[in-house]
DNA sequence: ATTCATAATTATGGATGCAGTATTATATGG
DNA sequence: CCATATAATACTGCATCCATAATTATGAAT
């Protein structure tokens, strides 16, 4: 192994792949709204590109859920129905909970620092009523304890599950009292974390989780 | 709707769709052995296509997690480390045991006739030593847990991940003794079903594949 | 003989072109 | 005026072709 073959390729991605971010973040932001039809030549002429890259994107789209292909009939952004949702979240809900109680078996001084950096920015943006900050900290926070439990193809399902939630834009947190509530069990998950209570962390996280669930429910009964 | 616009499209499958379930195949029989590299122009040439198709079959694999692709550099299938074994069965565990959860919260006296019929061919096909028709009643008699749960994103998951535990020719089944004691972890399971105890059978599920993961691990350490 | 540089070969990534099927528009009959 | 049949259009799916990067083979120099 030499310095002219870096084996750990830098090299920037294939351009399908390029492509299929470029749609993930237009599918994200609902600039694609779910069950919209994606125009294979006008999203190539779009980007300036071939079709041949760009269904390869969608190929790669539609093994992640986002997208669904419909043979000789064409490209369409997911729908997710409430009975997707009532699927996904209790999966989801089990998967954080993995994390979190792999997460307090593993967790050091070091670690036990971060998460609690993190969850004093929970504490400030929900005094602020800052919901955007609330939000990223929130992210954040999740993504230190999947570092700390090291599971990586368990990560990974998580990180789908999330990106399949994204196709639906309501965002609990923007439910009143919901921050409130959000914050008070992350100091729960926490405490028992502190006190290396795995199961106690475990449960208590799958709990935020369906509680989110039902805050979500909560808003599309009032958004009707 | 009229007859001539049949929405349900009982069309064949797109070609590529086609590819990606044979080049499946030939992974799953190790026929393509983890590390191999997978000539794109030869396998066109095989099945008389052309690349095209192919390769959208080969991005649809990546995605499932059965190949990984190294720009410029081609296609080879996905070689699972220990370690990957280790992160995989956990998860799988735990999915499975909520897979028996929810079918013990659902399960109807239809289902638990046919539960019963099954684990019935388990005993029998372990009192015979059929190894193969006890991997064939074991494959159902999770399959059918999973339409009684009735999560289709539950099953989903679990399906991909048997998908990638394959990639392992090893079989803890053919482990000496380990066709008698998956028996009686079943047994145990569908006592618990019986009494319609959801979490002693969500529990007991969890530990059937923890356990397996513990004899495929005494599998390798014998086989070196 | 071994190592490095250079040339030839080969494979991947992308663009273009064409056939077949779905969809839409048009026309004809009731 | 509406329904059905037919024609026109448009898009998907696949094949072929080309450019570029990677690999291998060849040759020269130390």
């Amino acid at each position: 192994m030499n310095a002219r073959t870096p084996t750990l390729s830098l090299a920037q991605p294939a351009l399908y792949e390029q492509v299929a971010e470029q749609l993930r973040s237009k599918i994200f932001a609902h600039e694609l709204k779910p069950g919209a039809w994606l125009d294979e030549q006008a999203l190539a002429a779009d980007y300036g590109i071939s079709r041949t890259p760009l269904r390869e994107a969608l190929k790669v789209l539609a093994a992640e859920g986002l997208v669904v292909l419909k043979p000789r009939r064409g490209c369409y952004v997911t729908e997710l129905s409430e009975q997707d949702l009532d699927d996904v979240f209790p999966v989801m809900a089990i998967l954080e909970g993995m994390v979190a109680q792999e997460a307090t078996r593993r967790v050091t001084s070091t670690n036990w620092r971060n998460l609690c950096a993190i969850h004093n920015e929970l504490e400030q943006t929900a005094a602020a009523n800052n919901v955007d900050g609330f939000f990223d900290a929130n992210q954040r926070f999740h993504t230190a304890l999947k570092d700390i439990a090291g599971n990586r193809y368990l990560a990974q399902l998580i990180d789908d599950a999330r990106k399949l939630l994204k196709l639906t834009r309501r965002d609990s947190l923007r439910l009143s009292g919901r921050i409130t509530q959000s914050l008070a069990e992350h100091r729960e998950i926490l405490a028992a974390i502190e006190v290396r209570d795995e199961n106690l962390a475990g449960q208590r996280m799958h709990d935020h989780l369906l509680s989110g669930r039902a805050a979500l429910a909560r808003l599309a009964s009032t958004n009707r």
